[in-house]
DNA sequence: GTTTCATTCAACCCAAAGGTTGAACAACAC
DNA sequence: GTGTTGTTCAACCTTTGGGTTGAATGAAAC
């Protein structure tokens, strides 16, 4: 049985995709990267010359976005071309879509509550 | 000069908040608080009680979560109030927002310059 | 008053992040 | 072949994260 077919270790899996893409845009360097190659592919070198790092550190940051899946890297000869995966974001923006659509309709629910006069304001049980 | 009139700072200031909420989403823990509280608001020790992590564990969670604007506590005689701030997470999304419609509209178009026959599949000069 | 309850603070521990260097390696240029 | 270039790997260092405990605070209950 493959790991995809059990539903408690799927949901893991999701979990970890999120934590990865998260962790991933937290750092203003690699969003910087992100953002580079939003106009194109390039290859690592190209990327880390702007950069105040090392070529080593930039390598390091690409290894963190190519585990969330944000981008890919593929071999040109003895370059690296690397490039935007679009589809990974999406899973994080799906995220955020639906929590806060989610979060918005039920504080609007409950402000809607206090102003028909009920004593509670969305309190937990 | 206050330091939101100097447009480095400013932008310096963006950046921050975007590492502080991405960071704050980057953990398991943190999303289950946030949605937990999407039910409503509730105490630190409502919210600690089903999380297998101390007490002081879980209001350190709630200290990332208030410092990246997600969450507001307020002391209501000895417990403390937590509740959602979905403004907070507005700022991330508006940040994915922009950027995968970027992202997706710049890949398509140079997917269309491949099929039209240039030459060049987006490579940055 | 004293005690109890909800929360935080301070100190610590260990693991992970973010950076550096220098060696290794594979592909190109000569 | 030799040398140079692009990239990664391995080892290290320092800072931050996520967790724990136990003491400290402050409000409530008695």
């Amino acid at each position: 049985m493959n790991n995809t077919d059990n539903p408690a270790t799927l949901n893991h899996m999701v979990e970890q995709h999120l934590n990865d893409i998260f962790h991933a845009l937290s750092n203003p360097t690699r969003r910087a990267i992100l953002g580079r190659l939003a106009s194109g592919k390039t290859t690592v070198g190209d990327l880390s010359r702007p950069l105040p790092l090392s070529f080593a550190g930039v390598s390091k940051h690409l290894g963190v976005l190519e585990r969330a899946g944000l981008v890919t890297r593929e071999a040109r000869g003895r370059e690296r071309v690397c490039r935007l995966n679009p589809a990974a974001l999406r899973d994080a923006q799906d995220w955020l879509e639906f929590h806060t659509r989610f979060w918005t309709e039920r504080l609007d629910a409950l402000g809607a509550l206090v102003e028909t006069g009920a004593d509670e304001e969305g309190e937990q049980r």
